[in-house]
DNA sequence: TCATTTCGTAAGACATGACTTACCGTAAGT
DNA sequence: ACTTACGGTAAGTCATGTCTTACGAAATGA
């Protein structure tokens, strides 16, 4: 939901790795467990986690749950970063220089 | 510098607190540490990830060290956020319905 | 030269989060 | 009804990371 919810989700190895192996379609929690050195339980936590933020979808089927990378998770994130990274920054980057001389002579901040 | 190293340093509240101040332009470590509610040493371990992982670059001006957002900082991270959420999720997301039907009738995955 | 300001690093305390095992509920097959 | 497979949750352990204080180095000004 939140992007600081995203980036803590993202911020792990195993739920990355998680990510990235339902790059290629759905899948079931042991499916998912079988090639992590974690237990189970571990990994559902992980999902968890991964759901709670917004970055996947869970689909009921039998006993099993499938999960799935939600299309529309990575949105805030995405606005967050370019609001950070905006247009403003590029016009800084060029001043960076001449800013820095002003302010070894005391006349910017702090 | 990475995208692992990226999502670490995103990951904390007070560096995320750092990277909003320092959008508007260069500060030095104290002026940072001024509103904030931790030590100035923690705001320079702080400084130090956000440095390490590519997003800020500093300048030295006298006895202070000026940091500033580096323009290309989240230029690794982005594409490997756009790789992940790539086109193919799209179609996916189309047949997930029909994919979990196949699924519950034990034709495809574990 | 001496005092002051600014800042980085080291060492240790403490909180947070990622694991484990144990357990329970639910769905499907016999 | 009984068994099996699947998966979520609880409780506790352990590692990681975020703080603190103490200290030292470098630049500035008197």
């Amino acid at each position: 939901m939140s992007y600081e919810m995203t980036l803590t989700a993202l911020a792990d190895p195993t739920r990355r790795h998680l990510l990235e192996r339902l790059r290629d379609g759905p899948l079931a929690v042991s499916a998912l467990a079988r090639d992590l050195p974690i237990s189970r339980p571990a990994v559902s936590q992980h999902l968890k986690v991964l759901s709670d933020a917004g970055l996947l979808l869970v689909e009921p089927a039998g006993t099993r749950r499938l999960y799935r990378l939600a299309p529309e998770g990575l949105d805030d994130l995405r606005a967050w970063l370019d609001r950070l990274w905006g247009d403003a920054l590029d016009s800084f980057a060029a001043r960076a220089h001449d800013i820095a001389r002003e302010i070894a002579r005391k006349e910017t901040p702090q």
